[in-house]
DNA sequence: ATCGTTGCAAACGGTTTGCAATTCG
DNA sequence: CGAATTGCAAACCGTTTGCAACGAT
């Protein structure tokens, strides 16, 4: 994730972090709850996570420092519910997370092989598929374009065998 | 599902269910399996159903026939390894199924209100999809894109409150 | 006789919930 | 003080598995 751009000209991933963490308390404090330390912590540890993570490493990580399992799932429940973290579903097994930084949306890659969940761009896609709903009177509010096959590493190892 | 159009000129929907089971007992002949009555049911109450059924619904009706949870899920099982059932995960809830009739491939508009599934067929993206795929040395093996949002009749249950 | 298949019940794994203690405003 | 929040443990729910009885060659 590090390695990717963000949109041209925007802010970097640190402001980018900072800008989250006001969302997210924007949108605690409308619903009546709290910014607490423990879901202070369970953010940073998504924001600065390169990857996608999912609950039990989460937990693992904090842990250490006296936080449950029930508070890391109902944190992942209030982010995704106020729209900063996205869930992705492989193959099997749980899900994962990521925050939403504001770059282009993009959809997923995932090898059925290794796992490896490779993330890909696709602003024609998106175009097609808002112009075809908006015709058909379905209200678009979020998608889940997944992917599923070998990634070019373990293509060529299934080749040689 | 029923009042959408097959390919033009391709098997009625009975043929395609005698086409179905035809190759749901190859594939199990192929791994040393057999076609059984549980079997059978299961496949035909998936066939004639005009709708996506979970797993829950399935067993339900066919309870009263002696047929028991695991079954139902080791054939349900069965039936995604041959490529002849595909598994549509909603918003929320268990998986639902679909048989695959032998038409268009096909994605999913989820509404989140209501919770129908309206099926659309993308046939410019799937070819995006897959050249911007092969581009990068990803081999796709299949994809799961759902659109969640609000329905047409939602949608304007929506701006009328 | 053999080997797949069945239903059952128990186990499983991820997630949610009830609750008493705690924290925060 | 009062309301939200916490960690814990138990409950939950969809799914899988071990198993003894069964069924089909």
């Amino acid at each position: 994730m590090s390695e990717l751009s963000y949109f041209p000209g925007a802010l970097n991933r640190e402001d980018y972090a900072q800008k989250i963490a006001v969302l997210f308390s924007e949108h605690l404090e409308k619903n009546g709850l709290r910014l607490t330390t423990p879901r202070r912590k369970i953010l940073n540890y998504l924001l600065k996570a390169d990857r996608h993570l999912n609950q039990e490493e989460i937990y693992k990580s904090l842990r250490p420092q006296g936080i449950g399992r029930a508070t890391v799932f109902r944190t992942i429940k209030m982010l995704e519910d106020s729209n900063l973290l996205s869930r992705i579903s492989g193959i099997s097994g749980p899900p994962k997370f990521e925050v939403h930084f504001e770059r282009p949306h993009h959809d997923h890659l995932v090898c059925i092989s290794c796992g490896s969940i490779q993330e890909i761009q696709w602003p024609k896609i998106e175009k097609i598929q808002e112009k075809a709903c908006r015709k058909i009177g379905f209200e678009v509010k979020w998608h889940r374009h997944e992917i599923f096959g070998f990634c070019p590493q373990c293509a060529k190892r299934q080749k040689r065998t």
